[in-house]
DNA sequence: TTTAGCACTCAGGAGACCTGAGTGCTAAAA
DNA sequence: TTTTAGCACTCAGGTCTCCTGAGTGCTAAA
């Protein structure tokens, strides 16, 4: 079933050149254009044999191939030679992303403004799951009697707030008191470990008269447990009608459809984020067979003239693979970026499944390399100021 | 100048009639469906009358007639009759937007979310224009040595916090130092008003020594003045592309690109911000001629069996007069909600020049006034726990 | 196993034709 | 003076036919 060397050098040819003008290609024409060593009828006898192996199409009978699902699967697994940035480019994003970012959101939203711009494509940055984050700080701020402001901060550098009414009689010192014993009880705690019974009897030891409690102790629980609903990233959405595909209304419109229903993005990407669990309770062992439809490849160092770029997981998903009704014509290339603590957030491109893969593969790789290195930068930053005042 | 009767019963029908179907109306169709008491000849003429007034275009020669931008501004000013919502849809609105509502933000996401969805076409909301507001309380919370939260919460309920480097040597008693040095100067002034300066006198009193300052100084008066770069909302992008005029992918494509720039709404309504405030300064003559292009209409009380809705100003621009590449096709009904202290934000909603004009009206008035009700019933209620504490 | 050659297919463009909804104009009727 | 009936005219858009050329599969020879 595997394919020989012909085999592969006519599809790789077939799936760039599709790649590069969106035109079904013919036997004679890639003969020509690509000065193929043999004629255009063993060319078009094993095209033949691909199509009859599922590798390609042909959208009517008198007209070229096209690349199908699995063709484009074999590409990027087998086929495409992933082009490293130049290092002027290289060197602009980073600056891009470096430059005053204090906050994990606004890298964020740098990252996939970045990404959209350089690809030419759709992308999306989403913030670490915060569920496995740790609790670092509760306070509850007074803004009048009657209404306070929540604010909580967690270990992944997130932080989120929230208004709440409270009790009229609650007074700013009760605030106080009561944030800090929420913090002296729960902090440190990961959020997903927090429960209402936890924050109950974390303020058991206040002395502050229970009804008051009542109603701050619900709303602090549900503004601890929703602190995780951060904002997500979207850019290039008109990218996306610059390309053949979407000429057609319909299929632009079942794109933008799609990707306006909020949790869509989130459902796509915990499916990576099930599959990269797994990935780390095996031992990494690179010879077990990678399951059918998904994409995990190691990057070496890069030659000399590339620019480095460390190994790195990424995921493609193409076509149907993405198992979402009017995303058919679509791939979804997404990698993780890394935080202290074992978290993860996702960064991806979405384009035509005539996407450059190669293009998206080594911007994207590089995006999140940059994005690791600034972090854990940041973190290896506070650290030694920690030691140093110790 | 003025159109007679007959012309204005004209221009009505074929507005109406194009808004519905989309498609160039002609003489004898019109007097069937409408069961005009003229003939189709007495229309003909008179709609080549109003074509040489400038109200009405044909497409070409053997075509019946659009209505012109001319036109379209004719209809809202003159001729449409605003339908007032059903009861049961005002109640389902009111009781969307009502529900759990602490924030402004939360407030706007809700009212572009109902107006996208009940209008079918596309929706902004944005946050109050801050630098009116005023400064209520800054707070400066350790997060980790080096590494602080400054929240800013200003008058209108809207709340802002970024992360912030500092020197590692400060401790959180410093902080607290700083925070309460800041608001016993600041609180109270308008954002506006507050400047680098103030933010250093400001800070003259808390015997830090200088270096310590400098950088927080810079850090805290940046994120105040930025405080009021809040999140906009905005909805129902797939919704235009349900609509005729946006089949050709090219105009689609040009109304995406151009609600993708930042910047684009906050002009269009600072426009009208503009024009708001002209307007307060002048007492209200409702003999004034107003400005070519803007319509001010007053509601009055509904008669029974409508919606109540209090008088409400809004703005339509149509076509041309958006003054945006792009947006040609396109009309754009704004109105302002308001929050104490004179303090103003907008809603609007996007779509067809055709679109129907009656509909957004009644519904983004609605909204409008629910919002209004909703914020000025908070107020109240604080004033009053206020009062009672007293 | 590869290639040259040939017959075959078929999307898509060009041109001819037709239809029908719609117009403007004129002359008669009101 | 205004309205209407009637008629000739226009023209977008559908349908039909024809043609072209890029592309194929198959076969027989190299």
């Amino acid at each position: 079933m595997a394919l020989d060397h012909r085999k592969k050098d006519i599809l790789k040819v077939i799936v760039d050149d599709y790649i590069e003008t969106a035109e079904p290609v013919g036997s004679k024409y890639l003969v020509s254009k690509y000065h193929l060593p043999v004629s255009s009828a063993t060319v078009r006898n094993t095209m033949s044999e691909l199509e009859q192996q599922g590798y390609l199409e042909q959208p009517h009978t008198s007209s070229g191939r096209v690349p199908s699902d699995k063709g484009y699967r074999e590409y990027v697994e087998n086929l495409m030679q992933v082009e490293w940035l130049p290092p002027a480019e290289a060197k602009g994003i980073r600056m891009a992303l470096t430059e005053q970012v204090n906050e994990i959101s606004t890298l964020l939203r740098r990252a996939s403004g970045v990404l959209s711009e350089t690809t030419g494509y759709l992308s999306v940055a989403l913030p670490p799951q915060a569920q496995g984050s740790q609790l670092l700080q509760v306070k509850l701020l007074m803004i009048e009697p009657g209404r306070a402001l929540i604010v909580v901060v967690l270990s992944a550098g997130q932080v989120k707030d929230r208004i709440v009414r409270i009790p009229d009689l609650l007074s700013a010192e009760d605030l106080l008191k009561i944030s800090q014993a929420i913090e002296a009880n729960l902090a440190g705690m990961k959020l997903k470990d927090i429960t209402f019974v936890a924050v109950q009897s974390a303020l058991q030891g206040t002395s502050l008269p229970e009804p008051l409690l009542n109603q701050i102790m619900y709303e602090a629980y549900t503004a601890i447990k929703q602190s995780d609903n951060l904002d997500s990233y979207l850019n290039g959405m008109p990218n996306l009608f610059a390309h053949p595909e979407f000429q057609d209304i319909s299929r632009a419109r079942n794109v933008v459809d799609k990707l306006s229903q909020e949790g869509l993005l989130f459902g796509l990407l915990d499916q990576q984020w099930e599959t990269e669990q797994a990935a780390r309770q095996l031992p990494q062992s690179p010879a077990g067979d990678p399951p059918e439809n998904q994409t995990r490849r190691r990057f070496g160092q890069t030659e000399a003239g590339g620019t480095d770029c460390k190994p790195c997981r990424y995921m493609i998903r193409i076509g149907q693979e993405l198992q979402s009704e009017g995303l058919e014509d679509c791939s979804f290339v997404t990698t993780t970026y890394t935080l202290p603590g074992k978290l993860m957030g996702f960064i991806g491109v979405l384009g035509p499944m005539r996407m450059n893969y190669s293009r998206v593969i080594s911007h994207i790789s590089f995006v999140r390399q940059t994005m690791d290195d600034l972090i854990a930068r940041s973190a290896r930053l506070n650290r030694d100021s920690h030691n140093r005042e110790q």
